[in-house]
DNA sequence: AATAACTGGTTCAAGCCTAAACTAACTGGC
DNA sequence: GCCAGTTAGTTTAGGCTTGAACCAGTTATT
């Protein structure tokens, strides 16, 4: 290990340079979704994780599965469970049982959840932006870009 | 908004673009942080937050009070009082109270959490250099420095 | 058809995290 | 000195999140 850092002459000082870049990408993620919570918060008395379900469901009109959203919004089934409780007592989802599998229910978005989370989406929309107006149309391409490599990076 | 966007020609194309670049910043600390927690759990017994309380310890040998830890480490107050007791109750930190105020705590790692800390900091630097094993010494400079420009234009 | 292996969803205990209310200690103006 | 305002830290209630154990349906094997 110290050897091969002293072989490759520069591996031993880019490591922190990948811890450096680990805390500042952490640090955006942290800054962008506070911003997020406290607006979803003070302006529709909601939290992110709702408004990430609501988001799925908004996308797929035929609605979906637990075990799907699970996978999308990657958290633990056990989780969308609670959130779903959540926002079925509050009226804006509902699970409808699919016939071909007597395990699996499929969730959707209410009349009343599409309406309130279109409304929802146009704000949350302009936060994003906000917190993005830092960069250039062209920095935000490059930036997508190089987070598409990180990602195909972490595969398994 | 509309008609600036119309004005702009550009900028209607734009934010969706901003909301893809969100997504995928969120995907990328997901994963990267998945990992290091259950890497963090299986070798280690321990969590995320304990081990990010640690690291903030390990820089500042004098110890740190809590309303230091807080603003450093981006939670309130009173999450660093839980994560506190926790460590304290395991030995691997320690309050001290400091002389010239009253009501403030200086928090230090103990021996045995500097011992520990050194242990688990190697394998946590080799976690993270592997999830940017996809970049090459100039992206992730060039990612570190987008980055820094997002974080500047998110101010207050 | 019987059974084993798998899959979808829920439940549970433990820990994290927040906002808000609270206590105790310091500071400054009078 | 006294009192108002501030600051450090804790407490509390509520919600999120996880991993593991669990139950109930489905699928595959024999």
């Amino acid at each position: 290990m110290d050897q091969e850092a002293r072989l490759h002459g520069t591996t031993l000082a880019e490591h922190p340079q990948a811890l450096r870049l680990w805390l500042r990408l952490l640090t955006c993620t942290q800054l962008i979704e506070t911003r997020v919570r406290a607006g979803l918060r003070e302006q529709f008395d909601t939290t992110l994780p709702r408004f990430d379900l609501m988001a799925q469901l908004q996308r797929s009109p035929d609605g979906l599965r637990m075990n799907e959203l699970s996978r999308r919004m990657m958290v633990t089934r056990g989780n969308i469970t609670g959130i779903t409780n959540q926002l079925v007592s509050e009226g804006l989802v509902a699970r409808v049982d699919e016939a071909s599998d007597g395990r699996v229910w499929r969730v959707k978005l209410t009349r009343k959840g599409q309406k309130q989370f279109a409304t929802m989406a146009l704000e949350h929309e302009d936060w994003i932006v906000k917190a993005f107006g830092g960069l250039s149309e062209n920095d935000v391409a490059t930036l997508h870009g190089l987070l598409g490599q990180v990602k195909l990076g972490i595969p398994a």
